[in-house]
DNA sequence: TTGTACGCGTTATCAT
DNA sequence: ATGATAACGCGTACAA
């Protein structure tokens, strides 16, 4: 492999105007530059980014780091489309992606050491960490530049999320609109924080329609087919006629169970999801659902993320936040109450 | 951060020493071992990976290739599961896996010069890439050590494979004995191997059956549950009493266009799947098929791959091929003949 | 066993 | 505008 010093020699240049050229650096004679740039093309010269990164600092390489509670909903497209769009945001803006999974071999805090204290990444993302997994506070304690897909409680952490609140509130009030009035919710696990503000929104749409939410219309799930059918198996003694699912995947279940005890989707339970998967739209029935963009969301947290990069340079590093809006997808699951 | 430098300087000794230590190099005075290793500790040293990779020229760090015409296939829980085997393999062994998805903003080229020539990765993995992507003829060309996941033609790549000409024909031969004559199969992108090898494996047992396989009873599909139904409803029209479909996704849809035909699977069309993604077992029916190890697959071929490159220093770079053994499934997709 | 000195391929500072 | 020269942090022959 050519080095620098080899299209200096040919060029009958320095070193440092190679480096130039090559930087897009303004002061550089056009008729050096042209043979230069020959020199480069002759001898098949590219930069070598260990050594650039070794000088600069800057690897130009961003860490994603997904920790187990969530590599466990790995059977969801959720986790594929948000890789999508994360690889591809950077392909965009010539970055590198280090994908890390926590995984059952190794714990988190050595994931988290050997992701950032390596210095092979200039940031991170992280997506849906567990309030309590203690990702956060370990990146805000490393200072490392750093960006959530999901929103965070902690103050100093930027973030990119979709409008769970509010995603869930149109779901809960179109079910209203519908004439539904004993409604019920299957949430996600209440320590991840999309589950907590779907489950807030919900509230919401009912508490100001009047309409009471006894406990035992409340049931916990994990985000999970599986858990969806057992939340539903439990919410069916309760007879709700409608219920606010907090998931697609959930949801799914959910329409298993009931299903599975004789009763139809939506002439005796309307059901509506959360996500709107690719898969949803050819369900039976087609699940009506908030359709969340998730690819999009993980592009714009690469952006963000970089955006920051740049800025450290500066000293602007002031807290960004982007929330996006969700859409309701009207299907087949639900209807008025019979 | 502290170097080198500031860890010798505390110990009382050269950088030469601590490199030493920190590499378990033998021959160092167990007492200087000592002192330097509290020095480390003390100041919280910890080795720069990028410095140390322009030295060794080794990053530890594999690059992972997924094609366009595979992540199309994003929705399917395969992918997931192959990146969490891919990764969990990577902790384990202490490297890092770069992840690269062909998405439209950037062609095949242009990643793989981006991935391959700037020194960041010291092997590839690539998985199930087309026949006509040109992607393994130019990894080939760039010297680069790599391992695909899914067989490939040319005798210079090493892969690591499940046995689906082995599980195609064992599923045939399920249909077979069970009293099935007329069988059809729904098969993958005929560019991608593992789509012919089941082909071939499905042949092999009609063959040996002497059972006919009319051209009619043979419709390409694409590896998604929408082609899937597309293939069925033209495989309907020459009434099959068993189908082996060459995935999963595909065969969910296969059943819902019998179902949508007003048939019954498995009493009017059995039919029999490929990969056992999790939720087969949790389908209506519960999807008899043939189970592939996708995450040991994964991480069988970061283990060959780091052996090839541990190996590369030494002069050992003979092609290594393992394939892997399929299991066949039975749930109640599949029955007799009427 | 330990230290010296050079090399890895760039960038960046400072003269010229 | 261009060219020495010093970092960047570490590995490693070679010498001691």
């Amino acid at each position: 492999m050519p080095t620098l010093q080899d299209v200096a020699r040919i060029a009958g240049v320095s070193r440092s105007t190679v480096s130039r050229v090559i930087n897009d650096h303004p002061s550089v004679d056009p008729r050096t530059r042209r043979r230069v740039q020959r020199a480069i093309k002759q001898c098949g010269y590219r930069p070598h980014a260990i050594a650039r990164s070794l000088a600069t600092k800057r690897t130009r390489i961003i860490g994603m780091i997904i920790p187990e509670a969530v590599s466990r909903l790995f059977t969801d497209p959720y986790f594929a489309l948000m890789l999508r769009g994360a690889t591809d945001a950077c392909n965009r803006s010539g970055y590198q992606l280090i994908l890390s999974l926590f995984t059952a071999s190794v714990d988190s805090k050595t994931m988290h050491d050997r992701i950032v204290h390596n210095g092979y990444v200039d940031g991170v993302l992280t997506a849906n960490t567990c309030l309590d997994d203690g990702l956060v506070p370990r990146l805000l304690d490393t200072g490392i530049p750093f960006v959530t897909i999901g929103r965070h409680p902690d103050a100093r952490v930027s973030y990119v999320d979709v409008d769970n609140i509010g995603g869930a509130r149109m779901a809960t009030e179109f079910l209203i609109h519908l004439g539904h009035k004993r409604i019920g919710t299957i949430t996600g696990p209440l320590n991840m924080t999309p589950a907590q503000d779907r489950l807030t929104g919900f509230l919401k749409a009912m508490g100001d329609n009047g309409l009471p939410v006894p406990d035992a219309l409340i049931v916990e799930g994990d985000f999970t087919e599986a858990g969806g059918r057992a939340a539903m198996a439990r919410l069916l003694e309760e007879r709700p006629t409608a219920v606010f699912v907090a998931s697609d995947s959930l949801a799914i279940g959910a329409v298993k169970a009931i299903q599975g005890a004789g009763l139809r989707v939506p002439e005796d339970i309307s059901v509506i999801g959360f996500d709107d998967l690719p898969s949803a739209a050819s369900l039976e029935p087609a699940l009506t659902t908030v359709h969340q963009p998730i690819e999009g969301l993980a592009q714009l947290a690469v952006e963000v993320l970089i955006d920051r990069l740049k800025r450290r340079v500066q000293n602007g590093i002031a807290v960004q936040r982007v929330v996006l809006p969700t859409e309701l997808m009207v299907r087949r699951s639900c209807t008025r109450p019979s």
